[in-house]
DNA sequence: CCCTTAACGCACCATCTAGTTACTTCATTA
DNA sequence: TAATGAAGTAACTAGATGGTGCGTTAAGGG
C-alpha cells in the first residue's frame, strides 16, 4: 500500500520547512537580534527543540533564511530571459521586475538590512551565494553590450553600478517608507505612490543608459 | 571668583551629552533591539541609573538620539545655501553634500534604518521632524523651479522624488555594502570605489534632471 | 556655615531568552 | 513483530537584561 502523504505525523521535511517558513517571517519582522526562537517554534507549529536539531543554533537558522532567500531572488532573476528581448525593453523588464520583486517579498529587504547591521557575518560563512550573484552581473554585462552595440545604450556603462543602482532606487523607497512618511508626509504605499514610483524610477534608468534618439 | 568649569565634579549637561554620544553609538552599531543600557552606561562613563533620570527609558533614549540625528543632517542642509549657486552648480552640491554626510555620519544610516525595522514608532512621536524636513523639500523644490525657468532643467520634476533618489543612490550603496562585498566580491569602501560610485551617482541625477545642451 | 536640591552610585529584582536534558512516541525495516 | 533510530515533547538552566529602591555626596543659595 502506498504511503498516505496526507495524513502523515511526522514528517521531518515539512517540519524543517514549517521553521524555515516561521523564521524568514520573525527574523524580517524584527531582525536578528529581535527575533524569538520561542515565537519560530510557535509560529511553526513545531517543539522548539526541533529548531535546534534541524538548525544547530539561532545564527545557522538565521543563515539557512539569509541563503533561502537570495537564491530565490537570483533564481527569479535568471528566468528573466534578456537575451531574448530588444535591450531597451530588457532594462526595463529588470528595472520593473526588480521592483515588483521587492514589493512582494518585503522580508527579502528586511532580511538583507538585519545582515549588513550584522556586517554580513552569516552571508560570508555561505558558499552558494557569490558564484549565483556574480551570474547576474554577468547577465547584466552582456545586456549592456548589447545594447551599447546595437546604439540604443551609451557605452562604457558599469554592470555593477548599474546593477545598485536599480536596486538602490527601489529599496531605499520601500525600507525608508516609514520614517519617510513622518518626515515628507506622504504616504508610500497608495497604488498611485507605487505607480508614480515606478514611474519615476523607470525614466531615471532610461536616461541613464539610453542614447537620446 | 569665577567657577572652575574644569574640575567640576557634577555637571548634568556633560553626563547628558555623553549619555547622548554613547547610546548613538552602541544603538547606531547594534539597532535598538541589540543595544544595551549597560554597554550605554560603561561607555558614557555614567551610572545607569543616570540614563533612566535624564531620559526615561530606553525608547526614549532612542527617540532622542534619533531627533539629534535628524536636526543635524536637516541643519547642515539648510546651510547649502542652495539659492546662491546657479542651478547645476546647486544640483552637483546637493548631491556630493549628501553623499559626504553620509558617509561622515556612519551612524546616521543604521539609526535610519533600525527606526524603519520599527516602523519609525519613536520618529512619530517625535514633534520637531515634520516641520524642518519640510522647509528641506522646498528648498529642492525651489532649486527645481529655478532651473526650469533658467532652461537648463526639465520641467515637471518632482521634488519628493528626486530627493529620495539622491538619498537612495548612496545610502543603498553605503549600508548594504557588507552583503554586497559578498555578492559582487568588490570592497566598497576604497577610496577609488567610493569616488567611482560619487561620479556614477552625480552622472545619474544630472542626467535626470538637466537637458541636454 | 548650614541646608535643600539634584547628581550620582550600589546592589538588587523580575523577567526573558538561547540553549539543553531527559524522556516519549511513531515509522520503518530486518 | 520486535528492534532501532528518528521525530517530537516538556520542563529546566544559566546568564543576560531593562529597570528600581534607596542611600550618599557634591553644589549653590541664603
Amino acid at each position: 500500500m502506498a504511503p498516505r502523504e496526507v495524513t502523515k505525523q511526522r514528517d521531518a521535511e515539512a517540519t524543517k520547512g514549517r521553521i524555515l517558513a516561521a523564521a524568514k517571517t520573525e527574523f524580517a519582522r524584527n531582525g536578528f537580534g529581535g527575533a524569538r526562537v520561542d515565537e519560530i517554534a510557535d509560529r511553526a507549529k513545531a517543539n522548539k527543540r526541533m529548531i535546534y536539531h534541524y538548525f544547530g543554533n539561532k545564527d545557522d537558522l538565521f543563515q539557512a533564511v539569509l541563503e533561502a532567500a537570495y537564491v530565490d531572488i537570483r533564481t527569479a532573476e535568471q528566468k528573466l530571459e534578456l537575451d531574448h528581448l530588444p535591450p531597451r525593453e530588457a532594462l526595463e523588464k529588470l528595472v520593473s521586475f526588480t521592483w515588483d520583486y521587492y514589493l512582494r517579498n518585503p522580508e527579502f529587504i528586511t532580511l538583507v538590512n538585519s545582515e549588513n547591521l550584522h556586517k554580513a557575518r552569516h552571508l560570508k560563512k555561505s558558499k552558494v551565494i557569490e558564484a549565483i550573484s556574480q551570474k547576474f552581473v554577468t547577465m547584466v554585462g552582456d545586456l549592456l553590450k548589447r545594447g551599447a552595440a546595437d546604439g540604443v545604450f551609451r557605452p562604457g556603462i558599469d554592470a555593477v553600478q548599474l546593477n545598485i543602482t536599480i536596486a538602490a532606487i527601489g529599496y531605499y523607497y520601500l525600507t525608508n517608507r516609514f520614517t519617510g512618511k513622518v518626515t515628507f508626509g506622504m504616504d508610500y504605499m497608495t497604488p498611485e505612490a507605487l505607480e508614480a514610483r515606478l514611474r519615476f524610477n523607470m525614466d531615471t534608468i532610461v536616461r541613464l543608459v539610453c542614447l537620446p534618439d
